[in-house]
DNA sequence: GCGATTCCACATGTATACAAGTTGATCACG
DNA sequence: CGTGATCAACTTGTATACATGTGGAATCGC
């Protein structure tokens, strides 16, 4: 058979459930919880909700505390701000090393293909091109060849998408989102190093600041709210 | 008190016995062995043994063999090189934050006096160069002030420290890393970031073709050794 | 009424029991 | 002797029982 991999784990399920629970909002930063909850909400022992749990620590979505819960970490703003800094040297990194690659890598194809669409009418919408997004620099990164960069990427990317996705709610930004996109491409494929990077970096700050904008609105308007509600 | 950290748990106890007996080669890459094993040789049940073995497979030390027993991870070489590269974009990005920081972090101070010492009598030796060399590395990351990329650095440090220490093997790179990072500091405490992102470069790059050396000559031993075995 | 104290339900940390799969030795048979 | 099937010992994966510490509600003293 193509897929020789064994049934999935229980521990697997759990963790795959409580991932998914944190990035839809059902678990919200701050909530507690126990191993017990889990493991009845989710019918499993704790056993392997602990050792989810423990993967899902390593990975920064959690934290236990001790003997007394676990609870979903709460936003570090400045955290965040660190990850996007590591994400820009890294994609920086990669699209250097693609350019010194002797030949174009195959990806380079695809993805120009997906970002330059024949018309407009084409081009995904909201949730969809959140993933995309998401997609196009995981596969940049993966295309200067570099596996230990690759997923150390794809661990930052993971705990980003929390905050990510707030910049596609703004309609601007996914028809940025496409043309930056094109032309980070044209700029590697002509194996203008420099210029990519620099267009690169200009995306992802954009992103940022998108992203640092709404979150600051939000815990204005929560702070608002808190105070009328005393 | 000073220290509120609570007694540490069976299973970081045990998580330090197997960390230390990987880096002491008492268990040699390769190497199988049982949860159970582990669990009787160190007085503690499976569960925080496992817990300890997750946690070092996470970081990539070893490896679970379904239903079959766990295993050292067996040494990849195309893996340490990638691991090299990626050491060299993190301190080249923070070799270029610590220049363009408003003023110059406290430890770079600290660390011009130790890597400059008086006297070449006063250099330290084999086995503590090694440690003072990490030191070195991690400060410098640490001192750009982003707290990820330091921890991502440092997961390096310990993944690549199997292999690194073997550098130290040879007088000549010992001498060579005094004067290697005095000169880096020198540049970066003159503001000269792109002299000072190559001199760390190159010094990196020299430790890691030392070690390339060192590590393809073993393995021609071992092979050697096995020919006249049969 | 109110603050300090006691105490118990519940949390995680650890040990152990059981389930299910892998492996390698053994034994039957050509 | 070689080869394939069988099986038992051993492995991890999971469930559960027990140990130990936490925190908040109830209670006591005033």
């Amino acid at each position: 058979m193509a897929t020789p991999r064994r049934k999935e784990s229980v521990a697997d399920r759990v963790y795959e459930a409580l991932k998914e629970d944190i990035f839809e909002f059902r678990l919200l930063p701050g909530d507690r919880f126990s191993e017990g909850d889990i493991g009845t909400r989710m019918n499993a022992s704790r056993t392997p909700v602990r050792e989810a749990l423990y993967r899902l620590q390593r990975e920064g979505h959690v934290e236990v505390l001790f003997r007394s819960g676990w609870q979903v970490k709460p936003f570090d703003f400045q955290q965040v701000e660190e990850l996007y800094d590591l994400r820009i040297t890294l994609e920086r990194a990669a699209v250097h090393k693609i350019c010194s690659l002797a030949e174009e890598p195959a990806a380079l194809r695809t993805l120009t293909a997906l970002w330059n669409p024949d018309h407009p009418s084409e081009r995904a919408v909201g949730s969809t091109v959140r993933m995309l997004d998401e997609n196009f620099h995981c596969d940049l990164v993966a295309a200067a060849g570099n596996r230990e960069m690759s997923r150390i990427h794809r661990e930052i990317t993971d705990r980003l998408r929390l905050v990510r996705r707030l910049d596609f709610t703004r309609n601007e930004r996914i028809g940025a989102t496409y043309e930056e996109h094109a032309a980070i491409l044209a700029a590697l494929r002509s194996g203008l190093a420099s210029e990519a990077a620099d267009r690169l970096t200009r995306h992802i700050r954009a992103s940022q600041r998108t992203v640092r904008d709404i979150t600051m609105e939000r815990i204005r308007e929560a702070a608002a709210a808190h105070r009328s509600e005393q």
